[in-house]
DNA sequence: TTGAAAGCGATACCAG
DNA sequence: CTGGTATCGCTTTCAA
């Protein structure tokens, strides 16, 4: 293994030298900095990790908690997760992963180890209950996700309040009077995660200030769980005319079904999704959607942990705003 | 930060004792082996994961690479990715996530800075470009994925040939003499990607041995690719009657697409598929499939690279053997 | 069965 | 602008 001496010796300098060299952190003649890099090259140095972060008391890591749920959107979580790693590799850091079945304890684990010197946690619940262990570990943290109370924690997400309100708007801007949420699994709901109470809140408000009826409705991501959504919300009176899908899995499976009921998108019944755009635009009609910018959040995220960690960030909830892309699946009512 | 000394301190015995407490590497007496607990216990000691590094050469840490290709699918790949991180920290290990697009360079950064004691490659290609790189680093390493020449390393993965192997057989056995395999993307065909090729010299050579006609095309996941491909199938004067689906994107499509053109499964179609038996399971038809055992691989992985670390275990390819459930979407052929 | 102390390979302070 | 060196916290020989 070549160690800092091996490269201080071949270009004739000191240890330190070298190391101030690698971090900058003072001022190096032009032509030392050279023999330096060039020694380091010619001999293929890396500096080791663990001396490092003993010495420094950073470890140029960051934690990521991914959820285990298989109710969750797993390509959404995916792309999250990929676009966490790049960010950071981009940062000089690398990505320690997480699994949330360790919970606190696993966050306490990996603080008190010095294992990594900011932790990102995905799939934040309303009531989180490891937001006072973040507080207590007192380390740059970043949720993704809004809980009920931050404190001074970071959060960053999509603002789902205004993506509801949005969904509303653009429905009720096309002469829709009767629309649904067709919702994420009642599991999501039940446990009180974050996005999904807020998208729904979003919704509702804006659907009582334009005047809109407007359903709202859990859906298990099964073919069965859709059926009966559906049956409750067209085998009626006065049938809805819109749809708000906020549950990217039965996507294919909900225009299959309107397909098999002969109606049709959007002339019949105008489809509006909350995923991301790519997953919009992939299905058998293109969807109008609200983007879902997961690779932007997991950018974001690492971004602010960053910021906290070379020094003084204030602890903020970063709320993107909405896009709505129109792809033909919504449309005016027809009389 | 509690230190090793401080436990030692509190407990009234010297560093090492502590170390060895903690290490099992040498018989403590159960008195001052229950003292140091409490102690640990009581000031709340976690060793630090950097000095313990530098001071052992070993990081308790696996590195996993994953793929960043969204022609993958995505589900799998988190199964995998959350089943290895299980594994691991049952063996008291974290996992460190590279993206692939670092290449083999992320693979000599992450050795030579001491960043895990052994890697884990998803997404192998027969071409590997890495295995060189692999054998060269001289860590214990496991391959998701055979290669062409795996040369000494590692690997595990589903026995696709014998999965091939079996759908036809299956196939056959209920009198299908015409069949065909839509099979995954061209570009992870092009690129040579392990498991494509093995699969599909499994169904070609057993539907030769078979006397079955057997077609086999890349399929693009989307619907225009779909109905190419179906066009192609069905369209002509001996439509195929069983479908070997190896792309679990397209499923969903596949029956929607099925059903338009007004073929039952599996009275007029059969329909058999490669992918978790969830997914099957899930579809608006239950599909009898060939198991994609993505958790049993990723703890595999895990598994097979501890032992390694472990000292000697000798390299190989291990390869699981395909379990074929039926579940109604395959049957006898109607006349 | 236990202790003392020499490293492991960096960083960063104190000097010059 | 550069060097010397104490230090980080743990493991592991060497000794008892």
């Amino acid at each position: 293994m070549v160690t800092i001496a091996d490269v201080a010796r071949a270009a004739g300098v000191s240890p330190s030298t070298v190391s101030y060299v690698l971090s900058g952190k003072r001022s190096i003649s032009e032509t030392t900095r050279r023999r330096v890099h060039h020694s380091i090259a010619q001999l293929g140095y890396r500096p080791n990790a663990g001396a490092r972060a003993l010495a420094s008391n950073r470890t140029n890591v960051v934690a990521l908690v991914v959820p285990l749920r298989t109710d969750l959107n797993v390509p959404v979580v995916m792309q999250f997760v990929t676009a966490t790693v790049t960010e950071a590799r981009s940062h000089d850091h690398d990505v320690l992963l997480l699994t949330a079945d360790e919970g606190a304890e696993g966050l306490h684990r990996v603080v008190a180890s010095s294992l990594a010197d900011a932790i990102i946690v995905m799939d934040v619940e309303a009531a989180e209950p490891r937001v006072p262990v973040l507080r207590e570990l007192a380390r740059p943290a970043v949720l993704i996700g809004v809980p009920d109370h931050p404190y001074e924690l970071t959060c960053v997400d999509l603002d789902f309040t205004a993506a509801g309100a949005d969904c509303v708007h653009h429905l009720a801007d096309l002469g829709h009077r009767d629309i649904a949420l067709i919702g994420p699994s009642p599991a999501v709901y039940q446990r009180g995660t974050s996005y999904a109470g807020r998208f729904l809140s979003g919704f509702r408000a804006t659907a009582a200030s334009r005047g809109v009826e407007a359903d709202a409705l859990a859906c298990v991501p099964t073919y069965d769980g859709l059926r009966d959504c559906l049956d409750g919300l067209l085998d009626r009176r006065t049938p809805v005319t819109g749809l708000v899908v906020h549950n990217e899995a039965i996507l294919g499976p909900l225009l299959s079904e309107l397909a098999k009921r002969d109606l049709r998108v959007p002339r019949d019944i105008s489809v509006l999704a909350v995923c991301p755009a790519d997953v919009a635009q992939a299905q058998a009609v293109p969807l109008s959607s609200v983007d879902l910018p997961a690779v932007e959040l997991g950018r974001l995220a690492v971004e602010l942990a960053m910021r906290q960690l070379d020094g003084h960030a204030e602890p903020e909830v970063r709320l993107l705003p909405p896009r709505l892309t129109a792809r033909g699946s919504t449309g005016p009512v027809v009389a």
